[in-house]
DNA sequence: ACAATATATCTTCCATGGAAGCTATTCGGC
DNA sequence: GCCGAATAGCTTCCATGGAAGATATATTGT
């Protein structure tokens, strides 16, 4: 129920089309102008990444978490005891803006997995601290999601997981690091998208 | 104002250090019972994806569209002449549900980039089809979409290309049909993660 | 000390998507 | 042909997060 055109048959019955194939295989046909090379990278990528992270959002749910939520409670326990981070940080930390974690803090809070109290050096300040609960909580939560990951990277042999840790790490350097143009001049997008904004920059989502 | 503890210097400062493997080193100190080593994969490939979706996202911006509109313009393109497609093929090629479609349709439609009929053939389905401006738009947007994913995939030479390309589909392969056990059985999730619910499963989204 | 500005958090409103249920239509077995 | 099941799309309600502004506190220059 996916082909009532008789293009792009489904990938399930072909093992040696995946959907990225397929897609590009139809831009082809219709826009034999553009060269669709990327999307065998950034396409796959894409997909690839939000399917590990349905995986990964299995586990959270087990223990009653949104993506959020753990990461939150990831991040307050990571920093080591009193495990107290400010809403600040916690957004930084986790890439959403301070108004999503005043949010995720009030849900926290609700289920009694983390406290919320003013900052005694400054007034505008808060401090969010794991509750005894919260830091069973994520621990468990956390062993758990370890599992998870180590069950997921299984699919790849160790050199594999190795190259693949390497080509990453090296993309995302060089996205934040433009260094000397390392890019086709000829290919370069005209108007700039932005070089960098002011984006919470933080360390991490899911990566946990 | 990230490292009141101390903890996780900010990579900005020292390139040899990522925000993941500050992520580990922190895992590492908290709970050294825990290999946390997929992190180095799967974190990695998690944040580049987010990057390179925001990336992607201020490119389809410029011409008035979100992500998810980007997407069903773009499945409606390569579908061919005469650009039509249900509802719920559309929904399973972008990978929302069809609520979801109902309302990216909407917009479309009150946007004047798509129509939507009843079908002749089956009173149920609807037929969704680009207008001559959606044609327009989309043919002009995804070339720009394109430009723009051959200067982010210039950060990488052809050869580190080609093998992140194998990887990426390798894994994704092995997720999809989990073949002869390829993983270590010491490591496996006990009580399995679904082994494949009826997610929509279908082509791509931001794939494009 | 005071005004102007900066900062940290929170509040409000909006955009987007999922889950579950509703309606219309089609299909299948009798 | 008719009734129950299946199907397609839509509606409603809820969850989550962003953007922008509001509020309270801190800092700085004079």
């Amino acid at each position: 129920m996916a082909n009532e055109h008789g293009h792009e048959p489904d990938p399930a019955q072909d093992p040696a089309q995946d959907h990225v194939s397929l897609i590009q295989a139809a831009w082809h046909r219709e826009r034999p102008d553009l060269d669709v090379a990327p999307q065998a990278v950034i396409g796959r990528l894409h997909r690839l990444a939000v399917r590990l992270t349905e995986e990964l959002c299995l586990v959270y749910g087990r223990y009653g978490l949104g993506e959020g939520e753990f990461d939150v409670l990831a991040t307050l326990r990571r920093a080591g005891a009193p495990f107290e981070r400010a809403p600040g940080e916690l957004a930084a930390h986790t890439m959403v803006t301070t108004g999503a974690m005043t949010k995720r803090v009030d849900r926290l809070e609700r289920a009694g997995l983390v406290t919320r109290r003013r900052s005694e050096a400054d007034g505008r300040g808060r401090v969010v601290a794991l509750t005894e609960a919260g830091r069973r909580l994520i621990d468990e939560a956390f062993t758990a999601h370890m599992r998870n990951e180590h069950r997921l990277l299984g699919h790849l042999s160790p050199e594999e997981a190795s190259a693949l840790e390497v080509l990453l790490t090296a993309w995302q350097r060089r996205l934040d690091h433009p260094g000397p143009d390392a890019r086709d001049p000829e290919t370069r997008e005209p108007d700039g998208a932005a070089p960098d904004g002011d984006r919470p920059g933080g360390a991490s989502p899911a990566a946990t």
